[in-house]
DNA sequence: GCGTCCAGGTCTACC
DNA sequence: GGTAGACCTGGACGC
C-alpha cells in the first residue's frame, strides 16, 4: 500500500474523538473501523475502483483542534486524487461546520443544556455514501437494534470490500453495482435481511444508474432531497430522514420514547402516533438544529437518565 | 426446551 | 387522504 500525510484544521469547538468514537457506539464511516487510544482505523471509497484505508489521530486540542490523516491507497495517487481526498476527508469530519448557532441555542434549553456539556465540541457526520446510509435505514426497520446490527455485519463481511493497511483489515461498505448483481433471496438467507432483501436489492439496482450523491443531496432543498429519497424502494419518511444530508428528526419508536419521556416526563401511550407531533415540536423547538437535538440526546442517555431520574438507556 | 410475541417502518388495498 | 393488515425472522420472555 501507498501512503500519504496531511493534516487539517478544524473549526472549534472540536472533539475529534467524540465525532468519530460516538459514545452510543455509533461508527463514523463503516461499522468494523477500529478505534484505540484516540485513533481511528477506517476506510472509504473515492470511487468506485479506489478504496483508501484512512489512519487518523487529533494533533490539537478542542479549541485548537487539528487532525492527522495517513492515507493507504493501492496505487499511488495523482496529486488531483489528493486534494479529492483531503475535500472528503475535511466534510466527513464535519470539520468546516459552525455549531456555535446550536450551542447558544443549547444553552437556552433545558433539555440541551446538559448535553452540550457532557458532549462538547462533538459533529454530526455524514454517512459514507447513499447506499451506505440506505443499509442503515432499510436494516434498522422493524427490527430491534441487536438484530440490525447483525443484518449489518453480515452485509459487511459477505460483500463489501476489505482494505489491509497499517496491520488492520477494515472493510468498507458494498458498492451498489455488487448487491444489484445478488438475488434477493440469497440476500434473504446469507444476510438474515427477511422481507428487506428485496428492498434493499431494488434500492442498489437504481443508485447503479444516474442518482444523485449525498453533495448532490445536500444542494437541493431539504424538501426535495426528501422526495428523491422517498422514490427508493423501501424507504419511507423515517429512513429519507436518516440518509438526507439535511438536518432531519428521524424519529422511530425507539427515539420516540425517548423524546417524549424527556419533554413530556412520561412514556407515550402510542409511541408511533407520538412521533408527527414530536417532529412538530422539534422543528418549533430548534429548528435548523433539530438533527444536532437528536444526535446530541441519543449519544448522552446514561447521563440524561441520571440528571433527569428518568430511565431512558 | 418450547411456544408466543414483537420489533429503532413501509407498502398496498380498500374505503 | 386516511388506515388496517401484511411483511421476515431472531431474540426475549413466560412457562
Amino acid at each position: 500500500m501507498q501512503s500519504f500525510t496531511f493534516e487539517l484544521e478544524c473549526l472549534p469547538p472540536y472533539s475529534f474523538e467524540l465525532t468519530v468514537h460516538k459514545p452510543a457506539g455509533w461508527s463514523w464511516l463503516t461499522r468494523n473501523e477500529v478505534y484505540e487510544n484516540g485513533t481511528i482505523w477506517s476506510g472509504i471509497r473515492l470511487a468506485l475502483d479506489t478504496a483508501v484505508g484512512l489512519k487518523l489521530r487529533s494533533v490539537g486540542t478542542v479549541d485548537k483542534p487539528r487532525v492527522r490523516c495517513e492515507a493507504f491507497t493501492r496505487r499511488e495517487p495523482s496529486t488531483e486524487k489528493k486534494s479529492e481526498l483531503q475535500r472528503v476527508v475535511r466534510k466527513k469530519l464535519s470539520a468546516d461546520e459552525d455549531i456555535r448557532e446550536f450551542y447558544s441555542i443549547a444553552r437556552k434549553d433545558p433539555v440541551l443544556r446538559e448535553v452540550v456539556n457532557d458532549l462538547y465540541g462533538m459533529r454530526d457526520t455524514p454517512m459514507a455514501d447513499v447506499f451506505a446510509a440506505a443499509i442503515l435505514a432499510v436494516t434498522l426497520q422493524m427490527a430491534p437494534w441487536k438484530r440490525s446490527i447483525q443484518m449489518m455485519n453480515s452485509l459487511l463481511e459477505i460483500y463489501g470490500e476489505k482494505i489491509d493497511f497499517d496491520n488492520k483489515a477494515i472493510t468498507i461498505w458494498p458498492t451498489p453495482q455488487r448487491l444489484a448483481t445478488v438475488e434477493a433471496e440469497e440476500l434473504r438467507k446469507r444476510c438474515m435481511l427477511g422481507y428487506r432483501a428485496q428492498n434493499l436489492k431494488t434500492i442498489a439496482q437504481t443508485l447503479t444508474k444516474p442518482f444523485p450523491s449525498l453533495e448532490d443531496l445536500e444542494r437541493m432543498t431539504p424538501q426535495e432531497a426528501k422526495k428523491k429519497l422517498m422514490e427508493l424502494r423501501g424507504i419511507g419518511e423515517y429512513s429519507a430522514d436518516i440518509i438526507s444530508p439535511h438536518p432531519g428528526f428521524a424519529l422511530d419508536v425507539w427515539s420516540a420514547k425517548i423524546f417524549h419521556k424527556l419533554l413530556f416526563r412520561e412514556e407515550p401511550k402510542d409511541p408511533r402516533t407520538a412521533i408527527p407531533r414530536l417532529r412538530r415540536i422539534a422543528e418549533e423547538r430548534w429548528g435548523k438544529w433539530r438533527g444536532y437535538a437528536f444526535i446530541y440526546v441519543l449519544n448522552d442517555l446514561d447521563n440524561l437518565s441520571k440528571k433527569f431520574n428518568l430511565k431512558l438507556s
